[in-house]
DNA sequence: CTGTTAGCGCATTCAG
DNA sequence: CTGAATGCGCTAACAG
């Protein structure tokens, strides 16, 4: 069995007041004679009484408890991401519950489940099925009712069919800015690795990438955009297709810095160097970009502003507020050494 | 206002039977005719309904629920400890809230409080205040009080004063094998970096270096075991500091991964070669180590072990049960190429 | 197999 | 300023 439980009843009892009386001396709401209030105060030190707070929020149907799906906790863009919007929740006095789903399916419904079933008062959607671009419409139906119950915010994801409110970065104008680099470096052979078809920011951003490599006149070789995946490994894996390609483009841009490193790193081991044989740039600005030598060229992410844009819409949407639907936020290039100017050997 | 929350009252009604009925299907405790069953599962999913489980965890008295307090979730060692402790928690039926204090005692101790009122089950203490080697009494007293109320497991640190079931790495042997190694590879002058005073896995990690070194009869020079902290950053401080020594040791262990990456980069940046210049081992083998070039050698921490087993412990004293006090998780070398056989030049 | 009742711990009426 | 009573949503105990 568990230990006994203290509560307002023991206090008010020792105290001589009544459950009320201590009840108004936890929340502050109304006055109490300060000497009634300092005979409680004591008790309840006495026996470190602490509220249960399952009762207060069965009573005001609000449990100020955020929920946050997203698909892997180990991934720095997440757990920056993710450390970013909770330290902003906190402030707004909300807690969070994280629920890394491990980018599986099903974890992702039983914890959509559970969240309601705690009776969170909104959900940050951070990533998972919101990131794919042709949306299984099952999925679709269980986020429509779940959204009849919680507010829910999606950031740098949507569902077709699904009306959510969005935040997200500014994936297109970020891989502008790449190109945008890469050729007034001089490189006219760019290719793209990495991200995974079917997910949309890998979508988003391939078709921004050829879309402005089009309009530059430069064509774009079916063959130097390579899927893989987002880890370091994917980028391992698709930098061995790289090597093995009859012409190489002179030039990658990596669906994100940790492929980015992957692609570095065996590059590098098989003699090319970067920047000097292959320029190299990623995407997302995580942590490491600075650090994995040479250092990665990047666009980045702007996880405070990101983060807490998510909040806010959240809680404006808890609190019955009118919120934006969409919010796009702004990107910047991070200039380090992982590229440099073209010329012919 | 709150939509208003269907409850089993209204499902009750819908299907004409009692409210206890609808609860025996939910929680499938009692048998219930089929035919009752099959209307009522129909009213259910009619409205979409999730029962509360605040309302549950009221009547039962327990949450199902395990708080999980670190200090920072973008840490390498953390995000993958907690990662699996979690999915263990998760096929044990208990869901997890995770505390980031940010490295903020402040927020340890809001937390803490927080996890109480929110009657979790148990608290998972990965991080924080319980590395300190010497204990701040008042620190003590809360977590004495906490610990009245909800057991708690110390992963990988201690109070003193404080009488918690205990589940940690062994320090001590990584240590040694680390140190073995490189006396195997014929180094004599070894350094140890980063890490900090006071902060007890540094403290057992410098003092076992400086024991084992002694016993092989070779003498630490001071002056080659210098703190800096735990991050990437500080291997970088660090390395500035050993690169300005007069005399320096042919190896350095470092008091962990990120340590080792941050000492790497700056010796190679300033020309040094890291094996053939120094050697260098890390601590921790997050999934980084591998990846950063040249590769580096380290002591894993099993963590599927390490989380797997403090779950398991805290479990079994939410269940009452008899639990081990303190338990030891063996650790591995893990080769790499980050050190090498030392030959006077 | 099913219904009735009571209470988990708290905060909020409404009286006094 | 304080106390008594009520109900948030659920399930366990007890009848039937």
């Amino acid at each position: 069995m568990k230990k006994e439980n203290i509560t307002i009843y023991d206090i008010a009892k020792e105290a001589n007041v009544s459950p009320a009386t201590v009840s108004r001396v936890l929340t502050g709401n109304a006055k109490v004679r300060p000497q009634t209030m300092r005979k409680i105060v004591d008790v309840i030190e006495k026996y470190n009484f602490r509220p249960n707070s399952l009762a207060r929020s069965l009573l005001h149907k609000q449990s100020k408890t955020i929920g946050f799906i997203l698909p892997d906790i180990n991934h720095p863009f997440f757990s920056t991401l993710v450390q970013k919007s909770e330290a902003f929740a906190l402030e707004l006095g909300y807690t969070t519950f994280l629920c890394n789903t491990m980018n599986n399916s099903e974890n992702e419904s039983k914890y959509l489940q559970s969240l309601v079933e705690k009776q969170v008062d909104g959900i940050i959607y951070l990533g998972g099925r919101i990131n794919d671009t042709d949306t299984d419409q099952e999925y679709a139906e269980e986020m429509k009712k779940v959204m009849e119950r919680v507010p829910v915010v999606f950031v740098n994801g949507q569902m077709s069919g699904v009306d959510a409110h969005i935040v997200r970065t500014d994936e297109e104008s970020g891989v502008e800015m790449l190109v945008e680099l890469l050729v007034n470096l001089n490189h006219k052979k760019i290719g793209f690795l990495g991200g995974l078809e079917g997910i949309s920011s890998t979508d988003v951003k391939k078709n921004t990438f050829v879309n402005v490599m089009e309009n530059k006149g430069l064509g774009v070789n079916k063959g130097w955009v390579l899927d893989a995946g987002f880890s370091i490994e994917s980028g391992e894996e698709v930098a061995a297709k790289f090597l093995s390609l009859k012409e190489r483009p002179t030039a990658v841009i990596c669906a994100n810095d940790l492929v980015a490193i992957g692609v570095i790193k065996v590059l590098t081991k098989f003699g090319l160097k970067v920047p000097d044989d292959v320029s190299v740039v990623g995407f997302d600005d995580i942590y490491l970009a600075k650090h994995f030598p040479p250092g990665i060229t990047t666009i980045s992410q702007n996880y405070d502003q990101l983060g807490q844009t998510a909040i806010k819409v959240l809680v404006d949407l808890i609190n019955e507020k009118e919120a934006k639907k969409e919010t796009v936020i702004p990107t910047s290039l991070v200039l380090r050494d992982s590229c440099k100017i073209f010329s012919e050997k």
